[in-house]
DNA sequence: AATAGCATTATGTAGGTACATAAAAATGTC
DNA sequence: GACATTTTTATGTACCTACATAATGCTATT
């Protein structure tokens, strides 16, 4: 059954993905080799190769050596977010940015800082909180741990001036990034300067990052009542 | 300077974004051509880019054609989230999944529901309320509405035995997946269905999918307090 | 019947060639 | 000088070959 000129490594990934959709596979079900795949469809292994590897990505569908293909069997809904820097998101939308360091002291991790981090012993911080603006209304409250092992140089960075959040990706790209993502009740910090009505719900993006095993930073950012992290997928 | 045997594209990945971290190429810096960066490293131009293209989905650099490769100048936090079944997250922590029917109804979309699909006029929909236990616990608190004219099937299905979340994954799979996450304070229903006190701050997650341009299903999820996201990345 | 070792096999990677495509750069035309 | 057109060029795709790797499953040995 061939398909005629159906060259395109996204053809192919389409045709499978169809077959796939409309149950001819099913989950648990094992596709045919790549080889007898590229056979049937006139197209060379590599081509299919290059298909089955973006299904793959997609969790749509599991490979291994010799095992061959598989649908997958307990689909899971992937998703990528893209977090930009604050200020961007905030100018993307069409909003004035301001940025205002509310403080920052030198501090030695606290035990649940340094789990974060996998640390072992506790390791000089900088202990940032700031405030990020959009229109001039609260945008963002960041807590934010900065490891002074690390990034010493973050000592001579006016961190008034240029927002710690968009200094260190700028200067020090990480790794390796975990994120968390919850929704917390107005604490007293954020019913100060985030104007929130105490009880109301916000919704908190933690993300830790490191370099190679050395630790970067943690950031606890304390959104706006009504944010939204939308990913069109 | 040749780096002797780096024949591996994940070696060359690691070199060059070795180099983006150390700074020999800052943010908005180009790149060499994928063949002089062969030639340097001894590769061929395929291995190079294989390299680029798994950097270039990770967000660290960027690439157009006849434009070169260009680090990120804004980089942005990519993270993938895997959202399982609930069924399976719930099993693969270690506890009981139980899975409960509150109600069902047929009804026609409403506006907002409508609009988020990207529907021109309302069809017709099976709406359902439904609770996910684990341990007997209310974990997940679903409201969902689901397409009777994409999934007709669904209407001889005993959504009491089988979830609507597990029952649509196995059988229908989507093409296209709109998410949004946010905080929303506990509401009348949250409160009644999953012990929630007034006030508190629940994770609500939103799933839109469809099937080419046919809606399939639109839920939001309510998790029980404390629930995190958590993405390793 | 259990087990260790070996052969088989499907996917993964590397190399090379040729051509496609898009977009920047150069050129021509008014 | 402004604008349309052609050329150039870096990335993208397709195909093919050869070999690597990791499971699977068969076989021989006990």
């Amino acid at each position: 059954m061939s398909i005629g000129a159906r060259h395109s490594w996204k053809d192919v990934r389409n045709h499978i993905r169809g077959q796939i959709l409309d149950t001819t596979y099913r989950p648990g079900d094992k596709l045919p080799r790549d080889e007898d795949i590229a056979k049937e469809l006139d197209c060379a292994r590599s081509t299919v190769h290059r298909a089955m590897r973006s299904l793959a990505e997609d969790g749509m569908i599991e490979r291994r050596r010799k095992g061959g293909t598989t649908v997958n069997p307990d689909p899971v809904t992937r998703t990528t977010l893209k977090i930009p820097i604050t200020r961007v998101e905030i100018e993307s939308r069409g909003h004035e940015y301001r940025h205002h360091l509310i403080g920052a002291e030198r501090l030695s991790a606290t035990p649940s800082i340094a789990a974060r981090f996998g640390l072992v012993e506790a390791g000089s911080f900088l202990k940032i909180r700031a405030l990020h603006l959009a229109d001039g209304r609260p945008y963002v409250f960041e807590d934010r741990w900065i490891s002074l092992d690390t990034v010493p140089e973050i000592q001579d960075v006016d961190l008034s001036a240029t927002s710690a959040n968009e200094w260190l990706v700028l200067n020090r790209p990480y790794s390796r990034c975990d994120v968390q993502i919850y929704a917390s009740e107005t604490g007293e910090d954020e019913a100060r300067f985030m104007d929130a009505k105490r009880g109301s719900a916000l919704l908190v993006l933690e993300r830790t990052t490191w370099i190679d095993d050395a630790p970067i930073t943690h950031v606890r950012a304390v959104h706006a009542q009504g944010y939204r992290i939308v990913s069109g997928g």
